[in-house]
DNA sequence: AAATATTTAATGTAAAACATTAAAAACTAA
DNA sequence: TTAGTTTTTAATGTTTTACATTAAATATTT
């Protein structure tokens, strides 16, 4: 799945862990591994605004789009 | 909720209409037109990735934090 | 080794994405 | 303004799944 959630950039950024996001969050510290490990199919918004404000960044500082290279033999 | 969709952008640059949008993503234009006007709690990656596949964009380029405003007097 | 942090697993529930049908409203053009 | 087309709104239903919870396994750090 081509929809990378890459939390460890931001939240290195901010000197923060895992476990404070999900507290400040409100999730289980076990869904903001999820989340990372790409084992999510979706985020609602609400968990991704609160991502935003905590660590103050935009949407696609944590999501990326990397197309799947099918060009690779 | 401070988390914006804008795919009129997007759609604009790829002179592309809402009803082309779903059917290549495979949803039912009803459900893009949601996500446009904001009435949608969350998205799945999936949905997200075609997207961004279909308008040649970075999740960042629809999905936007935008703080609420609670400096207007 | 012990303490702390993160990930994995398994199971459950509530929320909601998306479907479908139908109709209303907004554009666009004649 | 009438007809055609696109977009939005509405209402209802189904299925997926985010996130919770409990517990245990791995990292990681000290």
């Amino acid at each position: 799945m081509p929809i990378i959630v890459n939390l460890d950039v931001m939240l290195a950024k901010r000197k923060m862990r895992s476990r404070d996001l999900a507290a400040q969050i409100g999730i289980a510290e076990q869904n903001v591994s999820l989340l990372k490990s790409g084992k999510v199919k979706g985020v609602r918004f609400d968990t991704l605004e609160k991502i935003c404000e905590i660590l103050q960044c935009q949407p696609g500082d944590i999501l990326e789009y990397r197309p799947d290279d099918t060009t690779t033999p």
